[in-house]
DNA sequence: CCGGAGTTTCTACTAACCGTAGAAGTTCTA
DNA sequence: TAGAACTTCTACGGTTAGTAGAAACTCCGG
């Protein structure tokens, strides 16, 4: 082998998988945040029934926690989970870090410009003429 | 366990790696392509003169190609290989993709324009207006 | 004030993805 | 055509995510 790279830990991604982003999108419609419980119906309803185990859900929110998007606070014996940001400003995070990961920021930008779509590229203008005066 | 719920197979993620990224960058500067060689000789350069095997090259440009982000044509007995999409659109096309996992365009859209640095904003109304005439 | 239902933590298994590379096979060129 | 150059096959270890049982903890009602 005689390569010794130091192996990339990758540092806590600030990244969702399916479930997760399904347990964010109810928290982020309940701005009094959910027990695992409710989540636990919440999901099942979303989905055609089927329901996780209360353990599975915990799982993700401890995981959700480490990652900074949730956090809890006590409510009787159980806790009540909260989102942390809300979801535009996770996405509008998100658009920037794609957006940083090249030096050419103007290519980037004119390449996005023209592929959002003409309803987007409007309220683009309208959010960006807001900033100005 | 009694639940069946189908796993997510997440059909070929469209993401990139630390190594996979660092091969892009390599090929997005090279309008003609590179062969494995090549790049084993720019990353080593790029980085502190570690060489990696040949092979592990090979594998990410395969899994490179598997994920489309590059293809390859023969070059005598070795493959040239070429980035599919250029940096700006693999950005953007990321970008949207953010954009896209929330429902409310506009606050996320506000959000945004309002992260980006001054001088990005600037860039934005500049490519918009383009768009507009 | 205590027992048990409701919650949470701990631990664990599986699958996918990525970095990494040897061994074996293929393909040209000298 | 033999050997060097290149590619494919196979593989391993680490990380992340989905999933959940077992064990520990918490608190309400009797």
């Amino acid at each position: 082998m005689a390569n010794e790279r130091a192996r990339t830990p990758r540092g806590t991604p600030r990244r969702l998988g399916d479930l997760e982003r399904a347990v964010m999108d109810v928290l982020w419609t309940e701005p009094e945040g959910c027990t695992a419980q409710e989540l636990v119906d919440r999901l099942a309803a979303r989905d055609g029934g089927t329901e996780l185990a209360a353990t599975t859900v915990l799982t993700v929110l401890d995981r959700l926690r480490r990652k900074d998007f949730v956090d809890r606070e006590r409510a009787g014996r159980a806790h009540r989970y909260r989102a942390v940001s809300a979801r535009d400003d996770v996405v509008a995070a998100s658009m920037l870090a794609a957006l940083e990961t090249t030096d050419d920021r103007r290519s980037a930008l004119v390449r996005f410009a023209g592929a959002v779509s003409p309803e987007e590229a409007a309220l683009l203008r309208e959010a960006l003429a807001e900033l100005e005066e």
